[in-house]
DNA sequence: TCTTTCTCAATTTTT
DNA sequence: TTGAGAAAGA
């Protein structure tokens, strides 16, 4: 990856002039006056307007943070406080950054365009490491590596150290280094006593061999982003000045969510000037558990003496109820700064709450109610469903694709993470940095090239020996016998492949490049004769990453913009549900939120409270309050009696949250009308599920009722055992009898091939397959062959 | 070296 | 229940 020089004026103090006639003109009018600025509440023109010392915004969910920080940046242009180029301007996710600098675009026009310091903690941390890296030990052109790369290395360094995998995996040593990286500690500043805590003692040292692989490869993982700009400004006051001087206002986006290496990081710059304005939402931090330190913004006022609080408590989102319940819920937290979400929207529709059976049951009811909204013209698009964790996704999609209605997941695997495009962007990385080891393990029998690990195994040793890149060293162990025939043919084959291709960069556009690259080595070859049913959408997505190519100027920088970015463009438009999970959802907001999964033990997540306890439990807390903000109109809440997890039924208990939401915001509703009337012979059935109606969970959901008679009405039916089974055996019923298939009938199963039927039983065949032996199928899964 | 079978674990996730 | 990753078998 190359060093972009940046024209848009990363080093435009040399250059005043940049500062348009525009901007100067809007400069000349007073503030008060700038159209920018109409409609700002006063607290929000305060938080503008404040533009000197340090100011912390506390901007609760839907009070217009966003406007506050762009119209400020639009201020201090536009008043000549600063030029576009002394604003630094920090946000978490690259969304968060495309939308802030698109804002401002809006506000001042084309002056706010070059603003060469907006950006995500980790693309700005990149600038500067690469016009320093010779100080940190790394070369300008270092690799940022991705969490694969990093979880490979990680295995390496944990094979030299000689530790058992199985004690220490990979992946839990990896999130304890980047756990030290987070808190800002560089191998020699973990503290011994942690440092010896983890892999046998050797945790530290596992730390400092990590690094040292790093540098080798000259390469930084996300962590270093942060970690070696602290390491460059303490061993380097000068540079450190310099930028001190440079950002002569900073901003600060989602401030909750900062860790501590972040917080130090914009301590040392704002130390000079102390232009710091911090926005963010206590009651909004859900990442504690990647190093978020909700305590940056609690501490905020200790450590800016003098500091300027501007609360922002109008809410222009959402409706009485749905703020009523969101704010009661929070109020039960201890620690928070404290605010009040006020609206003057009606009070609207309350919060529902419905419990189902089942969570099958439950996703049943979504899809109804969603039907149901749809029916009044409700755009899809306005939907949101909203889950703890992933897993509830599967049985609530699983009901949408019967039901036909179109949804989309948002967060799933990012395109840039998907196999085909590392594999892909592998070839291009050993392309342009013939060094880049990882990448080339990655793909070096892929697609098969009869080159396994005993042919790795050569290659390391020789090219640790030599201290050489692995390619290098293949380069010249072909030249020996050192390796088998055939394992040194298909070597030679690859290595010639390299140098031809690398060629070719420069020569060619590069987007040509992957094209032959991918077509040369084999690659689209192999999914192409991949029979699987995902292998067209794989080539579909290679098509897609050689297209996107085009948009870059050269190789470099589009690797550049994928190792930091790694997310595609969006497809837009098109009118679906969405599904997440509930930390996607924040920054989002929607007509109607569902919130299924009310229920302990799932939210609040156990494994939360378990390991984080009364803090954990205030995390989750706060996790439901973004989940009921997310909705403008209609917030929908539910819960399940019986969920199965990990594939075995557990009777669960209605969320303590539910009982924490204040009664008048609040709905109970019965179980969906159309359980109602087959369930009614039911109703008079005693407690068919045993301990659930005993239970304090549901005792609480009752006496919240009010009258006291919720689900009692829609009485779960007494399908004892669940309903799964019942209506399993109801589905082997009606489809069992018009069962096509006869004893000694050939037929053919996609995954057992052919066989002969050696017994019906309902829809359940018994059949001796020609390869697969005898087993147990359901008849839909053969055909008649 | 490639393929199949088995074991074991199992939030939340951006950069 | 599902999935990934490792051990065992071909």
């Amino acid at each position: 990856m190359k060093y972009q020089p940046d024209e848009s004026g990363g080093d435009a103090p040399e250059q005043p002039a940049s500062l348009s006639i525009a901007a100067r003109a809007m400069a000349s009018l007073r503030p008060e006056a700038a159209a920018y600025s109409s409609g700002l509440n006063p607290e929000q023109r305060r938080a503008v307007e404040a533009t000197e010392g340090p100011v912390l915004v506390l901007a609760g969910a839907g009070t217009g943070k966003t406007r506050v920080l762009t119209t400020r940046i639009a201020h201090l242009i536009a008043t000549g406080k600063a030029r576009p180029y002394d604003i630094l301007s920090v946000t978490f996710t690259n969304k968060a950054a495309r939308e802030m600098k698109h804002r401002i675009g809006a506000l001042i026009g084309p002056a706010g365009e070059g603003m060469p310091w907006l950006g995500t903690f980790h693309a700005i941390g990149t600038k500067i490491l690469r016009r320093h890296a010779e100080l940190v030990g790394l070369k300008s052109d270092f690799t940022i590596l991705g969490m694969d790369d990093q979880l490979r290395l990680m295995k390496q360094v944990i094979l030299d150290q000689n530790i058992d995998e199985k004690r220490w995996p990979a992946r839990a040593l990896g999130s304890v280094i980047d756990g030290w990286k987070n808190r800002g500690l560089l191998p020699e500043q973990v503290p011994p006593g942690e440092a010896q805590a983890f892999a046998f003692g050797k945790g530290g040292a596992l730390y400092s061999a990590y690094q040292a692989r790093l540098a080798t490869l000259n390469a930084a993982d996300f962590g270093d982003l942060l970690l070696l700009c602290l390491k460059l400004w303490r061993e380097n006051p000068d540079v450190l000045e310099n930028y001190q001087n440079r950002f002569r206002y900073i901003l600060v986006d989602e401030y909750q969510d900062t860790n501590v290496a972040q917080y130090l990081w914009l301590r040392l710059l704002a130390q000079l000037r102390k232009n710091v304005c911090c926005v963010g939402d206590d009651d909004q931090s859900i990442y504690g558990w990647r190093g978020a330190e909700v305590d940056n913004i609690l501490r905020f006022e200790h450590d800016f003496p003098g500091a300027v609080v501007v609360r922002l408590e109008r809410n222009y989102r959402s409706t009485g109820h749905i703020l009523a319940a969101a704010s009661g819920l929070i109020a039960k937290n201890e620690s928070r700064l404290g605010k009040t979400l006020r609206t003057e929207a009606e009070p609207g529709e309350q919060v529902t709450v419905t419990g189902a059976w089942d969570s099958e049951e439950e996703a049943r009811g979504l899809g109804e109610e969603i039907e149901q909204l749809q029916r009044k013209q409700h755009p899809l698009s306005e939907i949101a469903v909203l889950v703890r964790i992933s897993a509830q996704m599967r049985e609530i999609e699983d009901r949408f694709v019967q039901l036909g209605l179109p949804y989309r997941v948002i967060g799933g695997p990012r395109f840039y993470e998907r196999a085909e495009i590392r594999d892909a962007l592998a070839y291009l990385r050993i392309t342009a940095n013939p060094a880049d080891d990882l990448a080339f393990e990655r793909i070096f029998n892929t697609p098969k090239r009869g080159l396994g690990d005993a042919t790795l195994q050569v290659l390391h040793a020789y090219s640790r020996a030599e201290r050489i890149p692995i390619l290098a060293a293949s380069r010249k162990i072909i030249e020996t016998d050192e390796l088998k025939p055939r394992a040194r043919t298909m070597l030679r084959g690859l290595v010639e492949s390299f140098t031809r291709w690398a060629r070719l960069v420069g020569a060619q556009p590069h987007s040509e490049v992957a094209q032959t690259i991918l077509e040369e080595s084999g690659y689209t070859d192999m999914w192409k004769k991949d029979r699987s049913a995902d292998a067209a959408g794989r080539l579909e997505n290679l098509k897609e990453f050689v297209r996107s190519m085009e948009e870059f100027p050269d190789l470099g920088a589009f690797l550049e913009h994928v190792s930091l970015v790694m997310e595609a463009s969006e497809t837009e438009g098109a009118d679906r549900v969405s599904l997440m999970t509930l930390h996607a959802a924040k920054g989002l907001e929607f007509d109607t939120v569902f919130l299924p999964g009310w229920e302990d033990g799932l939210f609040p997540n156990q494994r939360a409270l378990d390991e984080s306890g009364r803090a954990g439990l205030e995390e989750e807390r706060r996790l439901a309050h973004v989940g009921l903000t997310r909705a403008r109109k209609r917030a929908k809440l539910s819960f399940a009696v019986n969920r199965r997890i990990h594939g075995m039924w557990n009777s669960t208990i209605p969320s303590r949250f539910i009982d924490e939401l204040p009664p008048g915001a609040v709905e109970v509703l019965d179980a969906p009308a159309h359980f109602q009337a087959g369930a009614s012979r039911f109703d008079r059935n005693p407690t068919p599920f045993g301990s659930s109606y005993g239970t304090p969970g549901w005792q609480r959901a009752q006496a919240n009722s009010g009258g006291g008679n919720f689900g009692a009405s829609r009485g779960p039916s007494g399908r004892s055992g669940g309903p799964r089974q019942i209506e399993g055996e109801l589905v082997a019923k009606s489809t069992g009898s018009a069962s096509s298939f006869q004893e000694q009938m050939r037929v053919f199963h996609t995954k057992f091939g052919p066989g002969t039927v050696a017994a019906v039983d309902g829809n359940k065949l018994t059949v001796d397959f020609d390869k697969a032996g005898r087993k147990m199928v359901l008849d839909s899964f053969v055909q008649p062959g």
